[in-house]
DNA sequence: GGCCAGGTGATGG
DNA sequence: CCATCACATGGC
């Protein structure tokens, strides 16, 4: 098993991209050793280890096979482009203080685009705990583990289950509807999220929204998680409106089109400022 | 015990 | 086209 070392040349983070990952009950990992396990396809596990400082990052790598794993690996853990600018971009807004504090926080995308959308589905309308507790019967019952590491189960496997089976995990009915019904569209091959990332944004959203389940904050959350682009802030989200009702000293959680009125000045890095704020009142 | 949660689709004007 | 409502259930 090949060894390799990837060196970065500008601040980034990675204890706290475990904090982070440790929030995800699916993840194996350990604070301590500075290391995370990855699940790649459907039974390769990478290991991904943390031996440097946040401003002079060093890694390890075990487990690659291929050139193309390792541009994968890169791009999940946001190794293929400098946090800097992005810094420097919010240090004259009205976000400085809370970038500042949380200098060197890569996006870091979910190792599956089909965990992402399902993820998210799980997640629309619950609580962070409940939704954590669904996801992980989800995976634990229908995916399959290596080694420890889980691995989701296929849109091919989900597509064929009953509401029954998912309402069983404490899914809502609905919710059972539309896990099922957009894993049956992607494992039919009429929905290709490999070959549907390569379009531009305005026909990832027209094309996800169509499907029962997904609206607006759904795709939105494909495009910054599964895709990692930088400029998404779903504005539907309960979350981020808290956290700057927070940051604003607010009584009432700021309204949609107030929010807006700040993305000139935060575009074209908006998803850096929704993560950061998310990290903001976790 | 009531309100809220990292929303969405259906319904009715 | 926009406002309202049901959905399900845990967490606090």
């Amino acid at each position: 098993m090949m060894t390799q070392t990837i060196q970065l040349d500008f601040a980034y983070d990675f204890d706290r991209v475990l904090d982070r990952l440790s929030m995800d009950p699916i993840v194996s990992l350990s604070k301590e050793n500075r290391i995370v396990q990855i699940p790649f396809g459907n039974s390769v596990i990478l290991s991904l280890q943390a031996i440097g400082t946040t401003e002079m990052p060093v890694f390890k790598v075990e487990g690659i096979e291929s050139e193309t794993q390792l541009q994968w690996l890169k791009e999940i853990f946001h190794f293929d482009r400098s946090l800097e600018p992005i810094h420097q971009h919010f240090a004259e807004t009205n976000l400085a203080e809370v970038f500042n504090e949380h200098v060197g926080t890569p996006i870091v995308r979910d190792f599956s685009l089909y965990a992402t959308l399902m993820k998210s589905i799980i997640h629309q309308q619950l609580n962070l705990s409940f939704a954590h507790t669904l996801t992980t019967r989800f995976v634990h019952t229908f995916g399959h583990e290596v080694n420890g590491v889980w691995f989701y189960p296929t849109p091919e496997q989900i597509g064929q289950l009953q509401v029954e089976q998912l309402r069983e995990l404490q899914f809502s009915t609905r919710k059972a509807e539309y896990v099922i019904g957009v894993s049956q569209a992607i494992a039919s091959g009429e929905l290709n999220l490999e070959k549907l990332a390569l379009e531009d944004e305005a026909t990832i959203m027209q094309t996800l929204i169509k499907y029962r389940g997904i609206g607006p904050w759904t795709a939105q959350s494909f495009l910054l998680f599964g895709l990692g682009k930088p400029d998404l802030f779903p504005l539907a989200d309960i979350g981020l409106q808290n956290a700057l009702k927070k940051l604003w000293n607010l009584s009432e959680k700021p309204k949609p089109e107030e929010i807006a009125s700040h993305f000139p000045q935060w575009s074209p890095f908006l998803s850096y400022a929704s993560l950061y704020l998310w990290r903001s009142i976790e």
